[in-house]
DNA sequence: ACCTTCTTGTTAAAAAACGTTAAATCGCGA
DNA sequence: TCGCGATTTAACGTTTTTTAACAAGAAGGT
């Protein structure tokens, strides 16, 4: 079970750090924001993220607005210094699950982190394989096949097709998918988007009960309606 | 999923409003017991009733009464300032589901809430088919029919007819219809969505006994006379 | 009833977002 | 380096949404 840690204080951090690891997560621990925001990106499969709001370079809440944007379900526990209401009240907003005020006791932090854990296990394990109307894509091998069909992707294909498999039925933002697939979004990554998900439609022409509708001004959702 | 909140203290007032909204709840805060029974009076459909213990005006006991004797089946949580034994079986005789006491993490809240809902509602899958005069409008197709004819709707067509399915025969305020379609009600969305209330007008014509009536200074009202 | 003010209806034009196709560029293995 | 598939850029077409302007309707005061 990966455990982001984002903290500055050296100290408290690796007491953390030995705790969490003791306790048998797999922490990976970062020293300010970008660090942390860099890592992020680069990880997969990160159970919960734990974060200082007081950080150089990025602070907990820049942070958690950043990864919200590349990930929407991801459970996030905010550090605050004192019992800060308006830290509390910024953090909730950004979609904290939970926060503790300093100072707080190993044991504390770790009922939150088993008692949020416990909660978002039933949420959908991350898969490699999808299916959606009568195909089966599977991201890992980056086929998506129909009936005797198959057809091998590219890997932004593949990435893109991932990115809608794994919201099915929700629309994705299009800095989200951007970020996701292209790291981040500007003009022309977005038309090579719009690029991309034509190419898509064309894939999952054979069954018309799967489609990817655009939400106008926000985004694309792949919609299974068999 | 509406969710009375009755908390007198501004601060957690908040906190708790914007993480119920964060997590997908449609909250209504109320900052006294009398408050909140006029607003229990007048709201429909409320799925949970969250009731601080210690409130000016009309304490949380007694407002728990006088919900009781208007709705003998909507589950309550009371928000208890200490652990107080009589405090909690005093609720309890009132008919309230679980009592929580400060302070509480969001998380707890949460968890809390979702048990009681499980059970009080045995999850009502969600439609996205709806039916009114002789027409039926799938929402996640984006697409109404009418005998053999078909009109495939914009996002914004789609939403905004989506809202008005879901309160047939009931007016929907303009400033809700504004924010669940367009995210905010300024001067500007709201002409635009008049816009689009004329198009929605024109694709509901073939069948006079559905209309789109507007309730003047208030908001529009689909209703069905067939 | 008449006037005023505010709200809503209607239509057209402007702007923004998205779709499609093809050409240009990139990157990597042969 | 060449070739080739993958990806990006460009150009142009189309659709969706917003903005504007004006007409029409409703509400309230005199």
């Amino acid at each position: 079970m990966k455990v982001l840690l984002a903290e500055d204080d050296q100290n408290l951090g690796m007491i953390l750090n030995d705790y969490l690891t003791a306790k048998g997560y797999e922490t990976i621990l970062c020293r300010d924001g970008e660090e942390a925001l860099a890592t992020f990106k680069k990880t997969d499969k990160l159970a919960i993220c734990i974060l200082d709001v007081m950080m150089p370079k990025m602070d907990g809440f820049e942070l958690a607005e950043e990864i919200r944007q590349l990930d929407s379900e991801v459970p996030m526990i905010f550090l605050t210094a004192k019992s800060m209401k308006e830290d509390t009240i910024a953090g909730l907003k950004l979609g904290a699950d939970d926060y503790i005020t300093k100072p707080f006791s190993m044991e504390e932090l770790l009922l939150r982190i088993q008692a949020i854990l416990r909660r978002s296990q039933p949420s959908e394990p991350k898969r490699s394989q999808y299916t959606f109307g009568k195909f089966t894509y599977d991201y890992e091998k980056r086929l998506l096949q129909y009936d005797s069909q198959e057809v091998k992707l590219t890997s932004k294909e593949a990435e893109l097709l991932k990115v809608f498999a794994q919201h099915i039925n929700q629309t994705v933002d299009r800095t989200k998918a951007l970020k996701l697939v292209w790291g981040d979004d500007s003009y022309f990554n977005a038309r090579s988007m719009d690029v991309y998900i034509a190419k898509l439609r064309k894939y999952l022409k054979p069954d018309e009960n799967v489609q990817i509708l655009t939400v106008h001004g926000q985004g694309f959702k792949l919609v299974d309606l068999s």
